[in-house]
DNA sequence: GATGAATGAGTGTTCATTCAT
DNA sequence: TATGAATGAACACTCATTCAT
């Protein structure tokens, strides 16, 4: 929700103010990044920067749109029609487009971590009250029509399978990256399909029905 | 390691001041959290407080050393010995210590949160350093045993694993207290159950070896 | 190295601003100075200070080169070459710059009193680092080349002398003129001739080669 | 002045804290000086402190009372008599046993110099003005007496060169220990030597007659 | 539309001193 | 006599936001 006067800007213009907002809220949780610091990195008066955002949280609604604009053109073009798609497929891909967007973006993915952990609840909530319903039930919806089609057990609670899966997935970005070998690509989407398996299967050696009482 | 002149204090006034604390940590993580909101809270003077703490880290390690001795009196008496438990037992005991912990003590809880969400990252290593191992590697080593033992599928990922165990014991606490029923321990100590069931035996509907390839 | 800030400011405010730092610095040395104190003389917000100044260290080291500017300003035009000047005559218009400088500056004078005190010697070698080499060895430079030139006896500890003629020209300012007349300037300057007569003659009643062992 | 309370102690509980106060003067001057240290490290209670001493003022007046008390129990036997002595002989002597008691005392000759740098002068003359007259004046007398003597000589401005005496005094202690050999109290007095030479004879190769006009 | 000076409440921390016990 | 808890003003510095130009 920039002002007009920001997107009136010349492309170069707002793409430096775009970029220190980047590196300071990407630093930073939204109460401690410091508008300051973000004029002075895009060497902009401190004006100017109220005449293109309404306030501080303004400007990081406009990162986190950004996250969400990003992060969909991320999807694979498969997955238009999610619910043709096997459910376990459809996992692995938001998974995997979550490993690419974080390797390409990983400023808008650090932010969309902060977003995310609950530090920043209050700010959360301000935020995303319109966007309600993103997060955990989008798992949930995949669990049901993979249920309905027999790919997942009948016996699981959803709730628990959809908690987990939204858990894994907001991982994605940082501390997986971190553990597990950043740079390659290749690597990560490996760990992508271990996760997809440990998911799948489980780490039991039993199976199901000898084990279960 | 708060100072002695803390200690001294009569034990009404410790515990006012303690609560003021948790009340202003759990809310705000460490760098928001302010030392001004809790003198006034706790109705003393500014410079009582720095008679009894070094200064506002001191406060906060005091108050994360707590969770560690509280979190460590949940511990159930058979898991002295852990590694005489059989792996999943042993898993699951520590899911539930963490939810029992974290519905009697949810500031505590809290406070646990934003200090592992790694928006904390710096403030998490400064404090932490005479922790260290804590964490991941716990589960890692959980899981070692557990594949010895032959209760574990030898062809997993256990860095994977252990990470997402990890993930899942952080996430008892707040979301999971939230989204699940948090008055009722029973029926959170079932939810429990649902998550120890799908970490042993996946969500797919189908047998490992049928699907595998 | 104030900020641009400061000297866009109008004249009349920056002037405000500098005697208000002038008054502090001058009664107090670094440490004990008060930017409260600053600000409230010169009628500005403690925010606006931080706008004209990076810290506090740096309105000092500001006031630190309006010292050093102005005292250059004081030194005879004869004294661009000084290497071409008699010894002795170099040391007096020295110390009768000094003098005149500390007349017409006397807050400066004091702050470069406080400067050179010694009891400041941190704060002197952090503000001082780019400065090296001020101070004593000038002093001994010129009593090299009055002791090639045959104006300086050749069996002086020189290191001695120049201790000497450093901790005199520090006296200049402050003690000096409290102590001789302060006001007439024409009066201070037969002071400087009396010291430089000492200097060059000692105050012994007999000559040297009767006296000396 | 400390209150009788502090003379009754213990002599080592005296001790310790005339230590502590040494280490913290010796370093701070007395507006930076902290009482808090200084019970810190005495290892005292902060009220015990209020209980020997009147105020922080009334522990330093304390202090530069030891000073003088020490100073003078480096004269030398034959000072007794002053006025007996050759005044260059006197001069050398006050010299010498401040640059003894330098050494022995370094961190009193530190307060010492604290003191006298003027950036002191309001403490300074807050607790000096019981001991007026000390300082240059003594230097006065001597130089008088030398005049009559035929020591010095008749036609030097005799104020200027006790200000000469008393500057020079004063830099003995740190300045002049610093730069010339600290360690070694032959060398140092090597130096002094240096200095009454210089003193008495100048640094000028010609003689008077001359070179005076 | 752009500017950047102005603001005052906020931050964590230190201090000398008092006083009830 | 010894204690040490209590205090509140002071410190340097940062902040998001406003507004006249």
């Amino acid at each position: 929700m920039p002002k007009d006067t920001f997107y009136n800007l010349p492309e170069e213009k707002r793409q430096t103010i775009y970029e220190a907002a980047l590196d300071e809220f990407s630093i930073h949780p939204f109460k401690q990044a410091s508008i300051n610091r973000v004029v002075e990195a895009a060497g902009i008066a401190k004006g100017s920067f109220y005449q293109y955002f309404q306030d501080k949280k303004d400007l990081y609604k406009f990162l986190v749109e950004e996250i969400f604009q990003k992060k969909i053109a991320y999807l694979t073009p498969e997955m238009q029609n999610p619910f043709n798609m096997d459910c376990f497929s459809l996992i692995r891909e938001l998974f995997r487009s979550g490993v690419r967007f974080a390797k390409d973006n990983p400023k808008l993915a650090k932010i969309a971590q902060h977003l995310m952990s609950n530090s920043e609840k209050d700010t959360y909530l301000e935020i995303m009250e319109e966007k309600k319903g993103e997060g955990i039930q989008i798992y949930k919806m995949i669990l049901e029509k993979g249920m309905e089609k027999g790919d997942v057990r009948g016996d699981i609670n959803l709730d628990i399978a959809a908690f987990f899966l939204f858990q894994l997935s907001n991982s994605l970005s940082d501390g997986f990256m971190d553990m597990f070998h950043q740079g390659d690509e290749a690597q990560l989407m490996e760990r992508v399909e271990d996760m997809i398996e440990i998911l799948k299967y489980g780490i039991s050696n039993n199976r199901l029905e000898s084990e279960n009482e």
